[in-house]
RNA sequence: GGUGGGUUCGUAUAACGGCUAGUACUCAAGAUUUUCAUUCUUGCAAUAGGAGUUCGAUUCUCCUACCCACUACCA
């Protein structure tokens, strides 16, 4: 365990796509853990399988932690990834490709030590090992028993070994395995593990095709040279802990190694399975931050585009497979980084809760002033094609903000509280659009109309209850051929509010307008 | 198949080995209300199964079942 040294952890995504919840799920604990240590967010690009990178996802991966609002300390200036070392970026370049003269000597130094090994197996004869140990209903692994009977460097003589370096290209470095050695783990959230050494295989560290590192070994030394000292990633590495303690010890560095966190995954919400990028549109639910156009041109789903605030969304991933141990759900990013800690991360997956989601937004949205919310209300106001004041928006969404769960919902809840109707639902205006109740909805107009200045909610409701009341109509039928011509249908916000947000004038030229539409 | 991880209401979770297993979301009922929604109240609902340790097990141990991950020259 390392003492007394900087906090400094790391969020390595692989530029294949857009980054998932679980993926941002992941950063978040990172930079929770950082911040809270006073440490350091470090953000690097692992992209060590050229066939598998996505053009734009690196950009996305970027921009999806900003709109988080859980930006990188280290590794991103100007929301882009630092490709050299500076006073602030240290340790770059940052991006994995671009440190590929650093890898080959390291693999170079565990093959002189005797913990690794070349194999000039190609790829093809491997697959054929595999295809036929399959059909035996047996497994072909690279490891401590079958690499004595492949072509390796442990197997062929030195000279036929030089020869095979210097004229093929297809060989690999492998790690040797040790046989029959216990790897004794302790993980931050699972305690202590320990695995045989037997179990496990000869993975390869680094490609001649590409001159690349795979993974493993990138991952090792670039947390090594990085100073990293937690590692906080994916319960799907987990199965890999040991090779990365094997080699951890076969590089000295065991010192130095960070301490590992591994998370649960995500789950499906229905059970079966981790949550993946395909579930989004399939679950009706968004599994992507930020929209992400496919190669196909369709855009997926996001948080962002379905009208999450960011606080909420990340307050929301934040207990999902972590609590703060008291009773508090509404965290602040600043509150979360207080309370967290690695020690109360739930072990088992946590199925992702659409409805949850939801509900975080609500609590967020009614937290926020109603003027706060007028200037994000007003953009959406102008695509349908509605010009208010800020104030007015603001007066208009303390009367509606209870029925919305994200801002788009101020308008589908009550789109009559900037636009008059222009048509009455058929069913209402049949129901409560009838002579006698536009007798009484006539006297009422008048009453309405005499008032000499505009009123707060209560005094209007009072006003017009009295005033039917003294009359002795029946209330409902009266006030709901009044909210009928205010708002085209028999349903939707009380009376008085719509009244007071849209003031007399325009009830009384609304009134006005249904006589001429509907007749009487 | 092998290795590792996991298992408390439908979901997310709480509970130094010790009260009637708590809370939130969802759902249902009732109240409030001019409609709808909100709000309020109440309710439904769980320790996977079996052994063991113990005065006492959701908690510790073992077995079984089920779920998940990994098992690539992918990360």
């Amino acid at each position: 365990m390392s003492e007394n040294k900087k906090t400094r952890v790391r969020f390595a995504p692989s530029p294949t796509g857009p980054l998932h919840i679980g993926g941002v799920r992941t950063a978040l604990y990172n930079y929770l853990y950082a911040k809270q240590h006073n440490g350091t967010f470090v953000l690097r690009i692992e992209d060590t399988d050229s066939a598998r990178f996505v053009s734009g996802a690196e950009e996305y991966i970027i921009g999806a932690l900003e709109w988080c609002g859980i930006t990188p300390d280290e590794g991103v200036e100007n929301g882009k990834i630092v490709e050299e070392a500076s006073a602030r970026h240290p340790h770059g370049p940052y991006r994995q490709s671009q440190r590929r003269g650093i890898y080959r000597a390291y693999a170079e130094q565990l093959i002189q030590n005797g913990y690794a090994y070349y194999a000039f197996d190609s790829a093809e004869e491997l697959v054929a090992k595999r295809a036929e140990a399959e059909s035996k209903g047996q497994t072909f692994i690279y490891n401590q028993v079958t690499r004595k009977g492949l072509r390796n460097s442990l197997t062929l003589s030195a000279s036929e070994v030089e020869h095979l370096l210097e004229t093929t290209t297809g060989w690999t470095i492998r790690f040797k395995m040790p046989e029959n050695e216990i790897v004794a783990m302790d993980d931050l959230i699972r305690g202590h593990i320990e695995v045989n050494t037997e179990t496990l295989d000869d993975k390869v560290l680094w490609k001649r095709a590409d001159e690349l590192p795979t993974y493993h070994l990138a991952n090792i030394v670039d947390d090594y040279l990085m100073e990293i000292t937690e590692v906080i990633r994916g319960e799907e590495w987990l199965p890999s802990l040991p090779l990365h303690y094997m080699l951890y010890k076969s590089f000295g560095w065991e010192s130095s190694r960070p301490r590992f966190a591994h998370l649960s995954l995500l789950l499906k919400p229905g059970g079966q399975g981790k949550l993946s990028k395909r579930d989004g549109d399939k679950l009706g639910f968004p599994v992507f931050p930020l929209p992400w156009t496919g190669t196909d041109g369709e855009v997926t789903n996001s948080y962002r585009g379905a009208g999450y605030f960011p606080e909420a969304f990340i307050n929301m991933l934040a207990f999902l497979g972590w609590n703060p141990g008291d009773e508090r759900e509404i965290l602040s990013l600043d509150e979360l980084v207080e309370a967290f800690s690695l020690e109360r991360v739930i072990r088992s997956g946590a199925h992702f809760n659409p409805e949850k989601a939801k509900w975080y937004n609500r609590e967020y949205l009614r937290a926020k002033s109603d003027t706060e919310l007028a200037k994000l209300y007003l953009p959406i106001l102008k695509e349908h094609g509605v010009e208010a004041t800020e104030e007015y928006t603001a007066r208009a969404i303390s009367v509606i903000k209870d029925r919305a769960t994200f801002v788009a919902d101020f308008w589908t809840a009550a789109p009559y509280l900037f636009v008059a109707p222009s048509e009455y639902v058929q069913k209402d205006a049949a129901k409560f659009w009838t002579a006698e109740n536009c007798g009484y909805l006539s006297k009422l107009r008048s009453h309405i109309a005499a008032y000499k200045s505009e009123l707060e909610v209560a005094a209007i409701a009072e006003s017009i209850e009295n005033y039917i009341r003294s009359n002795q109509w029946p209330f409902g039928k009266v006030m709901n051929s009044l909210r009928l011509s205010l708002t085209g249908s028999a349903s939707g916000l009380g009376i008085a509010e719509i009244i007071y947000t849209i003031g007399l004038q325009e009830t009384v030229r609304r009134i006005d307008n249904a006589f001429k539409t509907l007749g009487t």
